[in-house]
Parts: structure tokens; C-alpha cells; sequence
DNA sequence: TGTACATCAGTGAACGCGCGTTCACTGATGTAC
DNA sequence: TGTACATCAGTGAACGCGCGTTCACTGATGTAC
């Protein structure tokens, strides 16, 4: 089964973005190593060409997150100016969709409780000093907030308070705001919480100081 | 090994905080039967006696997470006039001690993103009607999220916007930064995150509209 | 152009392990007489 | 008050299962001649 030098990069990349899906969708420990390869249509023997381990597969799958946001979100943000960019941002980011597809969606409001308690299992083991080489989920997971952070505060207007503070604030709440929605039962409060995030986040940024009702 | 009636309730009390404690810093998936039931002090084959299986535990212990916020942090605002133990809350609850103590923190900033994915979970398995009597975790959650919301409602001023909806934004962005700050590991960004978020909420309660810095 | 060989992405059986759950048993205490 | 029995919270061995990982093997394709 030899194949052209592209084919197995093609393959990485088909199991990382089945690995990425499934990840935000059951967690990290909700998916098993076979399932992402039968996912990507593989058996779960060639997993070990592709990956060091299932650990170097979350991290490198998380920064596949990461840069599948950058890029759907980019596409309704692209070429507007700031005000509206950002008005565009969080209309897609505080959504029923966002919130009905995390397998699809931006890792904060899906991964953030595994990552944090990675870390706590990774000091509890007393692992010092980068364990393999291959980056941890963590740092990618660090990259991708500063970078989310700095894209929301170029979109921001000059204030007393520093463009990047506020931006980890709003960032915070939208993230907080799709997290809560997914986690909630009643559809009227999972929606409630959407709607008042929303319209707080939008009247935060360049909106007046009482914010259009729901 | 008979035992005086009370007996029974202690022990199942001490499982279900043992059950509480290490969900909320391991996750559901990241501690089994057999943990909880050695940090509590007995051996796995007793569990059968107190809870009818792993998940009636878990929904108990998210009930129990609920409690023990509820008296932790009534300790700090009982007594204080609305505007007072608001600020006291969110001084509180986004903080680096919160940060730091998952074990012993509020369920919204550790336990979303798996109430999230065991609907998920639960909907993929198309289990109809409550499967065994015994609540879910979701339905804990569910009720203790709605209880949060109308607490912080009654610390809030009146306003256009009902106080529910400015409750609901409030406690997503207090979450949000919590779980954010959790996860990441630049120990600058993690603290920056916190109190770009203490302030921001603090101002948008009885705050004026420029909140002091950082 | 045609043939023989080398490569290596992918296969599938097998491993050791820890999990949730079951169950026959134990023995300290409450109860009946 | 003293003795015999019943109770049942807790024990620990055992179960079947799915997991992450390993490894001998396969066979389609690229390369050398």
C-alpha cells in the first residue's frame, strides 16, 4: 500500500480533524483512540505512524480547534471594519449554532474544564520539563486564548481601560455564556443565557449604555 | 458491623463529599468507584450500599457541589445590605483562591463542560423518561444554575433591563473567567483574566462607568 | 519498456491494565426471650 | 441481667469489558536496473 509523499500527510490531517470533532464533542476521555480511526475510516493499528500517543493527539488537536476557529470565523469577519467585525464576531460566537455544534465550535466553551485538569493531573504526576518533546494540549490551548484575545482587542475603541483587559472580559463571557447554554436543560434559559450575553457583550463594545432588551 | 441507624447516612455523606470533592478536580471519567470510595475510607465493594451506581453518584455530588457553594458563600454575604454582598460574591467567586480550590469551587466553573457532554451523551443513546428514577446530574445542575441566577437577581438595582437577564450575563462572565483562568498556564494571563472580569462585573452592577483599573 | 525488489502506510490479533459491577462472606451491634 | 440470634454495613475476590499500546504481517506503489 505504498502511496505518494502527500498521501500520509492527507491521512494525519483526515484523523487530527476526526480527533478534533470527537474531542469537543465527548472529551478527551470520552473517545477512545479506535473510534477516532474509525471516524477518519483507519483501524486503530496505524494510529502509532500519525501520533507518539493519545496525548500528543489531543494536543495537536487542539490547535487544529484553534485554527479551524480562526478560520470560520474569519470568513464573516474578513474585510469589515472594526465595529463591525467585532458586531459579526459575536453574533456568530453567542449563537444557538455555536452552541448546538461544539464539535465544530471554538475550544474555550468545550475545553476548558479537561485542559485545567490535565494540568492538575500533570503536576500531581510531577512531570517536569516538557515529558516528550511533543507540545502539551495546554500550551496550545495558551496560544490560542492569547491570539483570540488580541484579534477581539484590535476590534476594540480606545477606552480608560486597556483594549486587551476588556477583551478578556467579553471573551470570558462569551465563552461562559455558549459553555452555560450547552450545559443547561431548559431550552428557555439555555436561550435566555445566549440572548443576555449577547446583547451585554455587543452594548460593551460600541453599544450605548442600556443595552436593546434581550 | 451493625451500626446505630444514623450510621449509614454519615458514611453515604462522607462518600458523596469525597464524590463531590474529586469529580470537580478529575472530572466524572477521571475518578473511579474505587477512588472515592479509599479517600473516603472504605473499600469499593460497599458502594452498592449507598448509591445505586457510578451515575446516581455523580448526580448526587453535583446536588451536594451546589450545597456546599450555597453555604460557603452565604457565610460571606448573609446579613449585607444588596449592594454589599454582591461585591462580596464576585470578590468571592472570581478570585484567585476560587481559581486555586476547584474541589471546593462552584459546579458552573468545573462541572459545564461534562453536564454539557452527558446530554450529549444521554441524547445519542436516546434514552426516553429517566432511566432509573434516580435524578441526573443535569437535572442538579440545571436547578442550582436557575438558584444562582435568582440570587444574584435579588442583589441587583432595578434597571431597563430585567435584573434576571443582567443576573444571567453576570454569572456567565463570572464563570467564564474562573474556567478560563483555570486552564490556562501563563500564571500573568490567568490573574489578568480574573480581574479584568472582577472589575467588569462589579462595575455593571453598582460600579460607575469606568471601572478602576485592572 | 519490462521485471525484480524495497518501502512503508495500514491491518488486525494480542498484551496488560483498570474500570464498574457483583456476590459470598464477616462480624459488631441491636433485639428477643 | 444474661444469652442466643438476626441484621446489615462493609470487605475483598472475581467477572467481563474496553482501553492504550505493541507488533508481525500485508500488499500497492515507487525505484533500480
Amino acid at each position: 500500500m505504498r502511496y505518494g509523499p502527500e498521501h500520509k500527510d492527507e491521512t494525519r490531517l483526515r484523523v487530527l480533524k476526526a480527533a478534533a470533532a470527537a474531542i469537543r464533542s465527548h472529551g478527551p476521555e470520552g473517545v477512545s483512540v479506535a473510534d477516532i480511526m474509525r471516524s477518519a475510516g483507519l483501524t486503530h493499528g496505524g494510529f502509532y505512524a500519525h501520533f507518539n500517543n493519545k496525548d500528543d493527539l489531543v494536543a495537536q488537536a487542539v490547535g487544529e480547534m484553534f485554527a479551524q476557529g480562526r478560520r470560520r470565523f474569519g470568513r464573516v469577519t474578513d474585510g469589515l471594519p472594526p465595529a463591525q467585525a467585532l458586531a459579526a464576531f459575536v453574533d456568530r460566537y453567542v449563537s444557538t449554532d455555536h452552541r448546538d455544534h461544539p464539535e465544530q465550535g471554538c475550544p474555550l466553551t468545550s475545553m476548558a474544564g479537561d485542559i485545567a485538569r490535565q494540568a492538575r493531573a500533570r503536576e500531581a504526576a510531577s512531570e517536569q520539563e516538557g515529558t516528550e518533546g511533543a507540545g502539551t494540549a495546554r500550551a496550545a490551548f495558551d496560544a490560542g486564548v492569547a491570539a483570540l484575545i488580541g484579534r477581539l482587542a484590535e476590534w476594540l475603541p480606545e477606552d480608560a481601560v486597556p483594549r486587551e483587559v476588556r477583551a478578556a472580559s467579553l471573551l470570558a463571557e462569551m465563552a461562559g455564556a455558549v459553555a452555560l447554554s450547552r450545559a443547561v436543560s431548559d431550552p428557555v434559559l439555555s436561550a435566555q443565557l445566549l440572548q443576555a450575553c449577547r446583547s451585554s457583550v455587543l452594548a460593551r463594545t460600541y453599544g450605548q449604555a442600556a443595552p436593546a432588551l434581550m
